[in-house]
DNA sequence: CAGGCGTTGGACTGTGCAGTCCAATCTTCA
DNA sequence: TGAAGATTGGACTGCACAGTCCAACGCCTG
C-alpha cells in the first residue's frame, strides 16, 4: 500500500488498530504500547504520531468497535413469521455475544468507566440500547398489525432480549465456559420466542 | 478492641478490608496499597503481616463478598401466589444488581479474569448460577403442584431473571444511569411475573 | 520487669510502563 | 536531485506502584 509523499500510512494505522485489539482483549487496558507496537511491526513512535497517546488509541478502538456493533445490527425480519423472525433474531444477539472479542472488548470498556465514562456510554448505547430499540420497533409494527400485543414495545423488547441472553452474557465476562454451541444457540432462541408469543400473544 | 499479647490485631484486620472495598471499588484493581492503607488508618507493612500480597487481599474481598451474595439470596416464597412470589424475587434480584457496590464488585471480578479465574468463577457461581437455582427449584415445585407448567425448570429461570435485569447489569457495569428507582423495580418485577405466568400457564 | 510480637511510618529497591528524543533512513512529489 | 515529511529503533526520562527493610514504639503475658 503506497502513500503519499509525507502523508501518514494508511495501511500502518490498520496494523496498528488490529495490534491493539488483538492485544488490548488478551490484557485488557493494562497491555503495554511496546507490545502493540511490537504486535503491529510498528516503531513505538510511529503509534505516538498516528494518535498522540494511549488513551487515544484506546478511544478510536473503541470507535470502530461500536461502528462494527452497530453495523452488525439487523432488525428481524418482517417478512417472517413473528416467532422465527424473533427466534433468529435472539439466535443473533446471542451469537454475537458469546465472541470471546466481544466479552473483551466490553470488559475494557468496563474498567473504563471511570477514566472514559463517553466510551463505556458509547457502548451501551451501541450496543444493548440500540439492540432492544430495534427489536422494540418490529414489535411495534407487528403489534400494529394485529399478530401481537405489546402495549410498551421497549419493555416487551426487554424482556424478550433478556431471556435469550440469560445469564450467558455474565458467564462469558467472568470467563466461564457454558458450552454454548450454534445448536443451542438456535434452540434457545426458538424457545424464547415460542414462550414470548405466548406472553404476549394478540 | 483489645488484643492478646502478639496476636494479630482482628480490628485492624477489618479496617483494612473495610478500606480495601471502598478503594477497590472505585478504582478497581488499579487502586494502590498506599492509598488502601491510607484509607485503613494502617500502615502499609501491616496490610502486608495480614494479607501477603495484593492478591491475596483482593481475594480475600471478593470471599468476603460471595458470601454475602450468597447469603442474602432467598428462594422465592412458596406460600405466595406464585405471581406475587415471582415478583418479589425479581424486584429483590434487580435492586440487588442495582447497587453500587454489586457493580463495582461485578467489573472487579470480569476484569481480573486473566489474573484470578477462580474469582471470577466464584463470582458467577454465587451469583447468576444460584440465583437461577433458587428460582427454578421454585419453579419446579409450583409445576408440581400443577400451578405452573415448566418442563425444563431451569431454562424457565434463566427467561424469568433474564427478563426482570434486561439490560440493567449492562447499564450498571457500563456506568450508565437509567434512573432505576424502587417504583420501577417493583413494577418491572410485577409486568415481568405477569408475562411469565402466561407463558408458562399450567 | 522482661521478652515477644504486632504496629508504625518512612525510606528504599526494583520494575514496568507511558511518553519523549534523536539521528538515520525511506518514500513520494516537485 | 532535493525538500518534506513519515518511519524506525533504541536509548532515555519520569513516574507510580508493589513489596521490603528497619528502627522505634506500644501492648500483652509470664
Amino acid at each position: 500500500m503506497p502513500r503519499l509523499a509525507g502523508q501518514i500510512d494508511v495501511s500502518k494505522t490498520a496494523a496498528i488498530l488490529d495490534a491493539a485489539a488483538e492485544v488490548l482483549s488478551v490484557h485488557g487496558v493494562a497491555a503495554s504500547m511496546d507490545e502493540i507496537a511490537r504486535r503491529a511491526q510498528v516503531s513505538k513512535q510511529t503509534i505516538y504520531n498516528h494518535y498522540g497517546s494511549k488513551t487515544e488509541l484506546v478511544r478510536a478502538l473503541c470507535a470502530q468497535r461500536v461502528e462494527d456493533m452497530t453495523a452488525g445490527l439487523e432488525s428481524p425480519e418482517a417478512a417472517l413469521h413473528p416467532e422465527e423472525a424473533l427466534a433468529s433474531f435472539g439466535a443473533r444477539l446471542l451469537r454475537g455475544l458469546a465472541q470471546l472479542r466481544s466479552a473483551a472488548f466490553m470488559r475494557m470498556a468496563m474498567t473504563s468507566v471511570a477514566v472514559m465514562p463517553e466510551i463505556a456510554q458509547a457502548f451501551y448505547e451501541a450496543g444493548p440500547r440500540a439492540s432492544r430499540a430495534r427489536l422494540a420497533e418490529f414489535l411495534r409494527a407487528e403489534t400494529l398489525a394485529g399478530r401481537l400485543a405489546c402495549p410498551d414495545a421497549l419493555e416487551a423488547a426487554e424482556f424478550f432480549a433478556g431471556m435469550v441472553i440469560g445469564s450467558y452474557q455474565s458467564a462469558a465476562l467472568l470467563g466461564v465456559d457454558r458450552g454454548l454451541d450454534d445448536a443451542k444457540i438456535e434452540a434457545l432462541g426458538q424457545e424464547a420466542a415460542r414462550r414470548f408469543l405466548k406472553a404476549y400473544a394478540a
